[in-house]
DNA sequence: GTCTATATGTTGATAGAC
DNA sequence: GTCTATCAACATATAGAC
């Protein structure tokens, strides 16, 4: 079970890691140079221990991607479970889920910045990538049926406007930072609203 | 000098590539499993030509991939420069800045789709991600005069409406594909009319 | 939980023939 | 413009001691 994820969960004296401590910092490292041009070698120099001792707690760098992934993957895919998510008007359920999703990328910013750039280059990668199209999935229906409700502009197809609002919303991982001048709750509030009413101003 | 983009350029007989048809294939290759993931050697493979042979065209894996970049940055940074871009109200040229950009983006999608996930790895990786940032930053200026000049909404930071705006724009590369269910024109249009007036129907 | 060695394959790049 | 042969460096992963 995955301990907190605000800080690097153990890391107490210095090393003595444990499997959520090493998993932490490797997605960062994985995000900084991306997960193909980090070596097991540079890995172990950013935890400041030997390259086998990391597969002491994980058994390949695979496994480490997975782990990572299913961290990203899990809170996404449980937004559409919730209930808020499944009751109401198509709009009311849009606005929870874009909502909702905003949070999840800035709580679990470090692991879905790599689910988002992932290639699809092994197993493990496409199997998360098909995780996440299922989620996109929702998001896509959800579009439609607004539109029929008549709370979503009818004169854009509807995939690409799902796909412009996952592009806007996917691209805050890209920018966003803990402690910098915007707050999480503030990007949430100015995403969805610019994505709902744009960015002109209304007394034109 | 670069030839046409829209067909593989050269490769008349089979073999025979130049720097330019080689050049294309691999953006292509390195664009599908990400260019760290790619080897001299599968880039050989599926040039249907041995792995020396690269060589004869380009002296390096980071040349090609300078090359490519180039390909990309010098259009987009052609925008900045062009009359429509530097006269006129915040409004008007903040607009044709984003519709150039749109058009740029799919007319050299292979390109940019590379310049966008860059890491800065290497030299050539960081001057890239330099000559983009700059090309960012006038954008992020119009949206400040913009605001000033009563065109844009002034509730969101300025600097999040033109990373958001670039979220929205830069994830069509992502998707979209010529001769797929929307046009080119269509995306643009689309695209600036969801970012200026948002996805709301506006009777409401 | 960490280490030093080491096995085994792959990498980007070169030499030199055709 | 292409090839085969080759190399040193570096990749992931294992063995076994402390």
């Amino acid at each position: 079970m995955p301990r907190s994820l605000e800080q690097p969960a153990a890391k107490r004296g210095r090393p003595g890691y444990d499997q959520d401590s090493v998993l932490n910092v490797a997605v960062q490292v994985f995000n900084k140079y991306g997960y193909d041009a980090t070596s097991m070698g540079t890995l172990a120099h950013n935890l400041g221990i030997s390259k086998s001792a990391i597969y002491h707690h994980v058994p390949s760098k695979g496994e480490l991607l997975r782990l990572a992934l299913d961290q990203a993957l899990v809170p996404l895919e449980a937004i559409g479970e919730d209930e808020r998510a499944l009751t109401g008007t198509a709009e009311e359920r849009l606005e929870f889920i874009l909502r909702s999703t905003i949070r999840v990328l800035i709580e679990r910013r470090p692991f879905v910045t790599l689910l988002l750039r992932l290639r699809g280059n092994t197993e493990i990668e496409r199997t998360a990538l098909d995780r996440r199209r299922a989620v996109d999935r929702q998001v896509a229906e959800l579009v439609v049926k607004a539109q029929e409700e008549g709370s979503l502009r009818r004169d854009i197809d509807p995939r690409t406007i799902s796909r412009l609002l996952f592009g806007t919303i996917n691209s805050v991982v890209e920018w966003y930072r803990p402690g910098g001048p915007v707050t999480a709750a503030e990007v949430e509030e100015n995403a969805i609203r610019m994505m709902l009413d744009g960015v002109h101003s209304r007394n034109r």
